[in-house]
DNA sequence: AATACTACCAACCGCACATGG
DNA sequence: TCCATGTGCGGTTGGTAGTAT
């Protein structure tokens, strides 16, 4: 026999809230408190669950919740802890008054997650340039390559996504090394030759790649559209000309690691 | 103009821990 | 010490708005 739910399921309102609900909740709140959350929605006449009532509140109707967005400093703290402390989101938001750990949550699955693991790529990309020479690429080729050789990579989106790309760039000599997961690069270098690199899982280039997310170019100095690649950065084929943009020449390395 | 796709975020769910009888 | 209950936390889902095709 398990545990009992923590109410009555039956009858009780689910989904988004009304106005009317959040006043219930506000006026009962500030005359009597939330000392019992089970016993809560009963006494304030409100159909839901009492974690539901307390998931309302602590996230949405409390005074002191902060709304907007996120500054420059919040977002490095959370950068900052998450190193430290991980998916520890109330410890997190214990150190950011006003913000609470479900929005703080959101906040890094759908913008900073993808800025941590772009710096981590660009950051182990020029290491490994720094102990290996020019790459020359052929993106035509990788119209060739075997579709199990660059799933998840940066140029499977789709076909389009390839014949653009291939359109575009055709023969650019790119010091890249591991734009993807497995992506086999058709280098003149011999040393390089077929390598397999993999610094990146699948699921980690879908979210930094797939994303249509803008909030990456005011941080990321996107080179300028001077090689011929004619990309506009803010689609998913834009992020795909970023990324060839991006390793242009080994000397604008340093200038991406400025997140 | 219609449809498909993507990002965002509020809300839900289940588990773990805390507490009190 | 055990058990029932309440609460908190983190993962996940689903609705919606915006954008691309």
């Amino acid at each position: 026999m398990g545990r009992s739910p923590c109410c009555e399921k039956i009858g009780l309102k689910k989904g988004p809230w009304t106005k009317e609900e959040d006043h219930l909740l506000i006026n009962y709140i500030e005359e009597n408190g939330h000392k019992n959350w089970r016993a809560l929605p009963k006494k304030a006449g409100l159909l839901r669950c009492g974690k539901s009532c307390r998931l309302r509140w602590i996230n949405y109707l409390r005074p002191d919740i902060k709304r907007g967005n996120f500054s420059k400093d919040e977002e490095d703290t959370i950068i900052k802890l998450h190193q430290s402390l991980g998916n520890r989101w109330s410890a997190i938001a214990a150190t950011l008054p006003g913000r609470t750990d479900n929005e703080i949550k959101n906040v890094w699955h759908t913008h900073l997650k993808k800025r941590v693991l772009l710096k981590q790529a660009v950051t182990s990309t020029k290491q490994e340039l720094d102990s290996t020479t020019m790459v020359q690429v052929d993106y035509q080729d990788f119209n060739s390559i075997p579709q199990n050789n660059h799933q998840g990579s940066p140029l499977h989106s789709s076909n389009d996504d390839i014949s653009s790309l291939s359109a575009a760039t055709t023969t650019t000599t790119t010091t890249t090394s591991d734009l993807s997961n497995k992506m086999y690069l058709n280098s003149h270098d011999s040393d390089l030759n077929n390598k397999q690199v993999e610094h990146l899982d699948q699921d980690c280039w879908q979210d930094v790649v797939s994303s249509q997310d803008n909030s990456l170019s005011p941080v990321i100095h996107h080179p300028t559209d001077d090689n011929g690649c004619g990309f506009n950065p803010t689609t998913t084929h834009d992020d795909i000309g970023f990324w060839c943009d991006l390793f242009t020449t080994s000397e604008e390395m340093p200038d991406l690691l400025d997140f």
